[in-house]
DNA sequence: AGTATTTGTTTAGCTAGGTAAATAAATTAG
DNA sequence: CTAATTTATTTACCTAGCTAAACAAATACT
């Protein structure tokens, strides 16, 4: 068996997980961070757009979404079109997210500061070609 | 936000899935096929062993054990030391297990068969620099 | 206009991962 | 030898992903 695989999957985790840790002092799972980095960079979107966007299937979204909206990190608003709801961030999540976005930014720094831009080219490349 | 996350994320989702669909045919999901591998290379194991390998936490593995024994893919064995299980293949799995390492073993060669030997050892380098 | 199909969201139910805490057996300390 | 601690497993409960199917609103078809 490719040790290729077990050793991407392993890595996956282990980055999840490092970055849960630290999105604790946040209130904060890396999943609803995604979500929020999203809203944050394409303004309110409809749920179809996130999931199409963060190419995870719809129920994951529709939960995600009621959970962030309990904490009170996003708004859920009726669309012009009837079907679709229209998710903002809310205030309180606008006015949290640097502090979030600084974290975050030395969480990258910290796990991916040992390779260098080429070699980051190079993961991202080599990453692409592992499809069937 | 460093757009390596976020690939080795998707990639790793994606993968999974794909594994998951081709090993449908066999019964099984990716997770469960980890566990066999396992034990078909390292012979009976207890179930702290099988947790401290994958490197997941325990419960994970005492559910995945309880649903492959319901399946009928391993057994369960009190060991000496009472507090332990001794996990085994069944003969089922012994038997059934050729014809599962085949289809992995496609399904590896397509998903990084795009990769030479170096471009696969240079991947699992830049993954061991991924760490906080 | 009235029916059929498509689209957006949600619900139900599954596996897989996590933490925290319970339990039982084994080991260590006094 | 009893009490305290450690170790192996399990239970309860959380998030995250998936598929299948229900539902309502919008669109297309005739």
């Amino acid at each position: 068996m490719n040790p290729i695989f077990h050793a991407l999957f392993q890595k996956s985790r282990y980055l999840t997980n490092c970055l849960n840790e630290v999105l604790k002092q946040h209130n904060l799972y890396s999943s609803q961070w995604t979500i929020l980095y999203c809203l944050h960079n394409h303004g309110p979107m409809t749920l179809t757009q996130i999931w199409k966007y963060l190419n995870v299937e719809a129920p994951s979204i529709t939960r995600a979404i009621t959970r962030l909206e309990n904490l009170g990190w996003v708004l859920r608003v009726d669309g012009e079109d009837k079907r679709e709801k229209i998710v903002t961030l809310s205030p309180y999540a606008e006015e949290n997210f640097p502090a979030i976005k600084k974290t975050i930014l030395a969480f990258e720094k910290e796990m991916v500061g040992a390779l260098t831009d080429e070699e980051q080219q190079q993961f991202m490349i080599l990453l692409e070609k592992m499809k069937g």
